[in-house]
DNA sequence: CATACACAGATTGTATTCAATACTGACGTC
DNA sequence: GACGTCAGTATTGAATACAATCTGTGTATG
């Protein structure tokens, strides 16, 4: 995986941006708090030019806010956003699920799986082991990365990069949500994701849009009850 | 307005980062063809910094891909994701339109206005009239400008910085999908527009919110039986 | 004839340097 | 005492210079 979930050994530029945006999602740069170029350069041993190249992506993701000659700022946590990004996630996750089904179908149907998309069908099929050991070793903290991944993989398996890259971000939000909640979301309901690969793997699009949706859904409603007892507002379907 | 929108005298790099979006979506600057950095800086009078910093703000938001060393190239237009980009639209800008009518509501409530809301609100106002005007004197070729315009607007409006950007993203990547039709969505549903306003200067969400979802969803039909005759694959609701 | 390999050219990644602008504090004036 | 003005400083914006890496081409070799 080259993608910017693993904080490996990648060109600087990635690193430093990987970084910063979990500084910002773990509270390590609160929001609201100023931040000036070199102070990063310094703080990641880089120049100034990497780190604006890495600033002016966070800033379309939405972690940070820029004003010409006036600096960059950590942006707000969007807690009162909350209710809504889960449900555009609802939608988001559901039409990558669908296709990810639909992309398997087809598949098979043409004679063998092309290659690069069986590479992405193991890894997933590593982190759904993965996940189902860090349960089992009580590592509970484990499976909200695990968790991110694997939503992230299917949507790689969808080969749409214009829905995987909202989701990217819509994912980073949600994550900024959750990781002011200490406990985070501890079982989570991890062995639905089976469910949903399984209908995947059957290129049951159907199916694999439901089941998605409604993981999401019970997500939303997690996180909504836990936050704002008040109970989800609603969004007219 | 010191948005992204108007291509004003804004400093060179979001001055060249829109510019090349608008190329983008406009076929100056093909799908599929590569991008040298030197060229555009070249082209645009400026160095190669700000036209990096540039390119990886584009890369986030989904038009340009770049892999490390090897250089940049034009993404492929979504138009396999036209059905599910629509719908994740139309979820956000439900959101958005709930939003921005309870912030009216809100805002009234609680004495007078806020100044930079009202300015917000003023120049809707003034979109509606540009719109409408554009109607009467046969201009509908300024629609499109407009339409994108006074969504963003409604989104400026709910306040809400995250699913603003959201809807940013979307509304370019859709921007994307029409600019390969040549007449363009001609008239529109132009008018749809004020019963959306009066909606949120009521205060009233729900209809605020039904209005939207029934403006983009029409929108979304309209395309799709332009584009694919075989009518929207429908996503499960 | 196909393939592996090395080299040259082009291109990207980063550091350094200088110019433009915004923020901060002191000072003078009303 | 409050407010407007103005320099000083810090910070951002951009340009240039250099290092690291990829890509295509030509050649040798099986």
């Amino acid at each position: 995986m080259q993608h910017s979930l693993d904080s490996a050994d990648n060109a600087p530029r990635q690193r430093v941006q990987d970084e910063i945006r979990r500084d910002i999602i773990f509270g390590v740069l609160p929001a609201g708090s100023r931040i000036t170029e070199t102070a990063l350069a310094h703080k990641y041993g880089i120049s100034r030019v990497p780190v604006r190249e890495a600033l002016r992506a966070l800033e379309v993701e939405g972690f940070v806010e820029s004003k010409p000659f006036a600096g960059s700022t950590v942006s707000a946590i969007p807690v009162d956003d909350a209710d809504d990004l889960f449900a555009i996630r609802e939608a988001l996750e559901a039409a990558t699920a669908r296709r990810a089904a639909r992309h398997a179908a087809a598949q098979f149907a043409a004679g063998g799986p092309d290659p690069v998309w069986w590479e992405h069908r193991k890894e997933l099929a590593a982190l759904l082991e993965a996940g189902d050991q860090a349960i089992a070793d009580g590592r509970i903290d484990l499976l909200p990365e695990l968790n991110i991944r694997f939503h992230l993989g299917i949507a790689e398996l969808s080969r749409s990069s214009s829905l995987t890259a909202l989701l990217r971000q819509i994912s980073g939000k949600i994550e900024w949500l959750y990781a002011s909640d200490v406990d985070s979301r501890g079982k989570s309901s991890w062995s639905e994701h089976r469910t949903i690969m399984a209908a995947i793997d059957a290129g049951n699009a159907q199916e694999a849009e439901r089941g998605m949706a409604a993981h999401v859904h019970s997500s939303r409603l997690g996180y909504l009850s836990r936050f704002s007892p008040d109970g989800a507002t609603g969004t007219a379907s």
